[in-house]
DNA sequence: GCGACAG
DNA sequence: ATCTTGTCGC
């Protein structure tokens, strides 16, 4: 009964450990100030149904406004959710977005909701969808996501927050570790505003460095919200389309 | 073995 | 992801 399921996560997982070889480790920006349009990414979902929406945004760093906008409307999406492999259960719905983006538009990198190789795998939704689309992508998630490559547990990461925050006034990234013998840097739990106790977890995709996704995560938050831009207009927009779906139905 | 677990 | 309620800070 439950060996259909199991079958096909052992595909995903298969599946996901080819692909991450083909993460490209090497930045395509040599600074942050080289990066100007950022795509945004998100899903929403409607309380009352099984519909959601994906959306795009295209945010212009330079000018501080979106100036794409793209949705697509899913009557039922396809997988569950399961931990570890959410690319599986949204890229699909990711895709037809970035693809058609008209070609007078462009963007230096994708922002999406979720892990890059901060990750059970090192191989989260940022990975997948900047093997698959070949450009340089992060994830931004607004959870820690326990995983068994992380050296720490749900429990331990709290505390290390509470007492890194009291001990640490202005907040700077914490960095996150890989347990094992050589420990790599998976992503940073980062305070994009000084007022909010929880801080975002940024991680790296594909192609692109750590350190320039944390720099370009400070320049596109903290006046408004500790989300980035990108991401929280696509959240609005994709909220927003569900608002409009819904009373559309009615009548 | 059980609970936890990005969205 | 979404719901709900309360609470805090501006």
């Amino acid at each position: 009964m439950n060996s259909h399921l199991e079958e096909k996560i052992n595909n995903w997982r298969s599946n996901q450990l080819l692909l991450k070889e083909r993460i490209v480790f090497t930045s395509k920006f040599k600074d942050v100030d080289s990066i100007r349009y950022i795509a945004g990414l998100d899903i929403s979902f409607d309380k009352t149904s099984p519909k959601a929406v994906s959306a795009i945004v295209i945010y212009d760093l330079q000018n501080a406004q979106v100036i794409y906008k793209d949705y697509l409307v899913i009557d039922n999406l396809r997988e569950d959710y399961v931990p570890g492999f959410l690319s599986f259960r949204e890229i699909e719905y990711y895709l037809p977005l970035l693809k058609r983006i008209p070609p007078s538009y462009c963007f230096d990198l994708i922002m999406v909701d979720g892990n890059g190789i901060l990750h059970p795998i090192q191989f989260g939704l940022a990975c997948h969808l900047g093997v698959l689309t070949n450009s340089p992508t992060m994830g931004v998630a607004k959870n820690y996501f326990h995983c068994f490559g992380l050296n720490e547990s749900l429990d331990d990461h709290r505390q290390h927050l509470s007492n890194y925050i009291s001990t640490n006034t202005s907040k700077p990234p914490l960095f996150l570790y890989s347990i094992g013998e050589p420990s790599i840097v998976l992503g940073a739990a980062v305070w994009t505003r000084k007022e909010s106790k929880r801080p975002i977890y940024v991680s790296i995709g594909n192609q692109i460095s750590l350190d320039i996704a944390i720099q370009l995560v400070f320049r596109t938050s903290g006046v408004v919200s500790k989300i980035p831009e990108p991401i929280r207009q696509a959240d609005i927009f994709a909220k927003f389309v569900i608002h409009e779906q819904a009373c559309s139905k009615k009548e």
